[in-house]
DNA sequence: ACGATATATATGATTTAGGATATATATTGC
DNA sequence: GCAATATATATCCTAAATCATATATATCGT
């Protein structure tokens, strides 16, 4: 079943989730308690969210002890990463998108070492 | 009123649009009966979604006569034509998108000459 | 085993997008 | 002005996405 170029786009429409993907284009993992506390939602919010992604095969998640951390999709097709590339150069000067990545800088007690992309 | 990266990709989650879309990246311009014989949807469908892309300044339209002719708009932001060349890489292979050009280049009866972007 | 933390899922209500059809507008040729 | 062609818009109905809230699951430390 492969990924359709529509759902994709759908995928990329809610601003919450363009905000997760935005996070995780510039910083490789990230963790749903720290999506959740720059977004500033509730985390069942941000965890549905994330589940979409996840079942579009848009993002990948790993269980470290009691935090699940999640990434872009390693196999992701390279046009839909180029699509990506794209956006963050559209939109990551502009807010909310900025302010999430310098929210996230600013963070205490962000649990794993920070690895930027 | 800049264009909203969320409404973009809206626009594009749409399988009518984005056939419509990466028919107009491959042919400059086309008309609306050119876009309604290639979907083969009703011409009201196709009209209504053409009207969707318009608005957000996503396609630029030109009266000639009795046709109008639609393009990809010409100030388009530079990082929405990079999505758009990806998603070109991505899906002009695949069908409906590889169909639809077959389809338009051996239509009858074409106002105007074909121009190909 | 228990409480605390992190995360996921289920449920019900509401909003919004989509589709079919009818109709309106604009242009052309007579 | 009238008929034909091309295109746009309006209306009504239905289907799908979203949100808030409640609850379930998994892990950790004690």
């Amino acid at each position: 079943m492969n990924i359709q170029a529509e759902e994709v786009f759908a995928a990329l429409s809610h601003e919450t989730r363009l905000r997760c993907l935005m996070l995780l284009m510039a910083h490789e993992e990230l963790c749903v308690c720290e999506l959740t506390h720059v977004i500033g939602a509730s985390q069942p919010y941000i965890s549905r969210h994330l589940a979409q992604l996840r079942e579009l095969e848009l993002v990948a998640d790993r269980r470290e002890g009691q935090w699940i951390h999640y990434r872009i999709h390693p196999s992701l097709p390279d046009w839909i990463r180029g699509v990506l590339r794209e956006t963050v150069e559209g939109v990551s000067r502009e807010s909310p998108f900025k302010d999430d990545l310098a929210a996230l800088a600013q963070m205490p007690n962000r649990p794993g070492a920070p690895r930027c992309a």
